[in-house]
RNA sequence: GGGGAUGUAGCUCAAUUGGUUAGAGCGCCGGCCUGUCACGCCGGAGGUUGCGGGUUCAAGUCCCGUCAUCCUCGCCA
């Protein structure tokens, strides 16, 4: 190091020098925030991560350096108190100031593509081409530092709990089920490719066979479809697993990660534990796997009374084997005709043929229902089922079962929202249990794992030869916050022979099986112990303990919608060099 | 892949029914100013109206195509 070196050094930070420091000869270094140039005397706002403190100047000490707008500069000099009428108040650092008697440019900065600590909302194209300026605004600091302090909170309570952290591989194997994989082209095998990992699963799973017992990591995960606000093509997970256990003893060790990291994070105490709920349960009250615990408006079935209701639309959709169903609005939310008419539009795009309501009322009820509810018996008859009272507007759909609930399942989400049912002061957190194991795909003309192939079904013997795989149950499990999914996991299948037939029902034949799985069937085969894991979306559930809804905010260096890095321009176009290397010729469209 | 919204100065936006030399605030540059803290005042620079084509006497404005960003459906074991 230089001999020089050392003298600009920061004492202090920008956001700690108080009254009780007057007197201090301090150094700071900083970003110029804010210049105020008075002639005589000149005023520089610095900021670093931790605040803003003033700097004054006087007009000699000023007149030796061009400064602009985002220099980064080192200050020293004594900490003065401010005169009673020179406090801001506004600032944790107001009642000070720093008088410099040594300014140094440790660096300077080219005009910035926007103003740091400006108010107006940059655009997210801009936002995301300077990432670096974007991340120097304090709101963004803040939200990194609240995801370091939640993922924090949460490797402690994993390793409470006796867990161990490991690191698997980013390049590892292409697997046929779930996501699109991204590829890596492999330069000593040519024509073979990596895949980035969907997630950890099938490492963490060889773990438990080889006996480490309690795992988890911070993993980054990949998957190549097409964003949203929530989804970005990498993203993080706090992936878990452990052996020797069945639901409830995953279930016990998040409660226990989810109060520590709430209590840490968020200084909130959470109810434990938290309600779980079969997710056959959780669509026929709501309609969603995920639902929206803060408030009611559930889902009731009234094939009772519609089965004698006269009303051709529902007597029919039952005889089909279909379902009659519909949810009240209580009465102090009105919904005007045109209200009604924007969430028949919604039934119809969800695939309902028309949204029937009826205005509840024992006498003289009314909309397009009242006449199949011809007397008070009738309508009392009904508002039971609905669990309405006088002057609560129903809303009804019939139909094929999935319809029915996906339909009235949106509308109860969107009333939500509209009415502001949600007590907002509710961490409503459910596990949703018992997901179907399988999941027909009508295009491809199979079945798919609805959650992935290593599920343990509910019954170890699947039902038997003759099962009709949609029946089967598995046991996977959600855990819901909110009307969020935050995570999702399973007991896993350890014994090869359920594996096997798993395999079987997917369609995979035991050549593609031996090809692509023919590793992991050989562990379970080679003692592996009872398993089950959870891995948890870290993206989201930091974004929605902030209260945004985008984890873009949440994300250091985040991809655009068309997954590029608007900041490094990737992806980008390689050299031929390059390209021949990994044995890879391009065949671009167009 | 589909749908919707947006695209004008470095940033955020305006510009009537298609009609003069495309404006404002912030930022930037120059000047003045000893108590500001979004400092103030005076002056100034800065535009391929995303790109390409078309209609028209005339296009930021209308039409077609295309690109980018955002939201969303499909997709996301």
């Amino acid at each position: 190091m230089a001999a020089a070196a050392g003298n600009w050094r920061r004492t202090h930070t920008c956001g700690e020098l108080r009254h009780t420091d007057v007197g201090k000869t301090v150094t700071l270094n900083g970003w110029v925030a804010a210049r105020r140039n008075h002639g005589g005397i000149y005023f520089i706002d610095l900021r670093d991560r931790y605040g803003l403190t003033q700097v004054v100047l006087d007009e000699k000490l000023s007149a030796t350096v061009k400064l602009g707008g985002e220099y980064v500069i080192s200050v020293t000099g004594p900490v003065h108190a401010r005169d009673a009428a020179n406090v801001n108040p506004d600032r944790e650092t107001g009642r000070i100031e720093l008088v410099a008697e040594r300014l140094e440019v440790l660096s300077p900065s080219r005009t910035p593509a926007f103003v740091i600590d400006g108010d107006e909302e940059v655009s997210t194209e801009t936002r995301l081409k300077f990432r670096y300026l974007d991340l120097r605004r304090s709101a963004m600091q803040k939200n990194l530092a609240h995801r370091a302090r939640l993922i924090s909170a949460m490797r402690k309570a994993f390793e409470a709990q006796g867990f161990i952290e490991v690191e698997t591989p980013i390049l590892t194997k292409a697997t046929p089920e779930g996501a699109r994989d991204y590829l890596v082209p492999s330069r000593v095998h040519p024509g073979e490719f990596y895949a980035l990992p969907q997630s950890p699963q099938i490492f963490k799973q060889l773990l438990m066979v080889a006996g480490l017992d309690k795992y988890f990591q911070v993993a980054r995960c990949f998957r190549d479809e097409d964003l949203r606000a929530d989804r970005q093509p990498e993203f993080t997970q706090l992936d878990m697993e452990m052996s020797f256990v069945e639901e409830e003893d995953v279930f016990a060790v998040w409660e226990q990660v989810m109060r520590e990291t709430w209590r840490a994070a968020m200084g909130l105490e959470l109810k434990l534990p938290f309600p779980r709920l079969r997710w056959e349960e959780a669509m026929e009250r709501f309609g969603v796997d995920k639902p929206d615990l803060r408030f009611g408006l559930e889902l009731k079935d009234l094939a009772p009374w519609a089965s004698t209701s006269g009303f051709g639309v529902f007597t029919g959709a039952l005889a089909a084997g279909g379902r009659v169903m519909g949810l009240a609005v209580p009465a102090p939310h009105a919904l005007s005709r045109k209200d009604i008419t924007g969430l028949e539009e919604v039934a119809k795009g969800l695939g309902a043929s028309g949204l029937a309501y009826w205005k509840a009322a024992r006498e003289g009820s009314s909309g397009p229902l009242a006449r199949f509810v011809p007397d008070a018996a009738s309508a009392e008859r009904l508002m039971t089922l609905l669990g309405a009272r006088e002057g609560d507007t129903c809303l009804f759909a019939a139909g094929d079962q999935d319809m029915v609930r996906k339909v009235l399942g949106e509308l109860r989400v969107q009333l939500g929202k509209r009415f502001s049912l949600a007590d907002k002061s509710i961490q409503a957190f459910a596990w949703v249990t018992h997901f179907p194991l399988f999941e027909y795909d009508k295009d491809a003309g199979r079945w798919f794992s609805a959650h992935h192939p290593f599920t343990a079904p509910e019954d170890w013997t699947l039902g038997g030869e003759s099962a009709d795989p949609a029946q089967l149950a598995s046991r996977s499990y959600d855990l819901v916050y909110n009307g969020w999914e935050l995570g999702s996991g399973s007991v896993r299948i350890h014994r090869p022979d359920v594996q096997e037939r798993v395999f079987q029902i997917l369609g995979i034949t035991p050549e593609e099986r031996q090809r692509k799985f023919g590793f992991f069937v050989e562990a379970l085969a080679s003692g592996a112990p009872p398993h089950a894991g959870f891995a948890m979306g870290l993206d989201r559930i930091v974004a929605l303990s902030l209260g945004m809804d985008n984890i873009r905010e949440v994300v250091a260096f985040p991809k655009t919608a068309s997954a590029a890095d608007l900041m490094c321009e990737a992806p980008s176009p390689v050299a031929p060099e390059q390209l021949a290397e990994v044995h890879i010729r391009t065949v671009v469209p167009g």
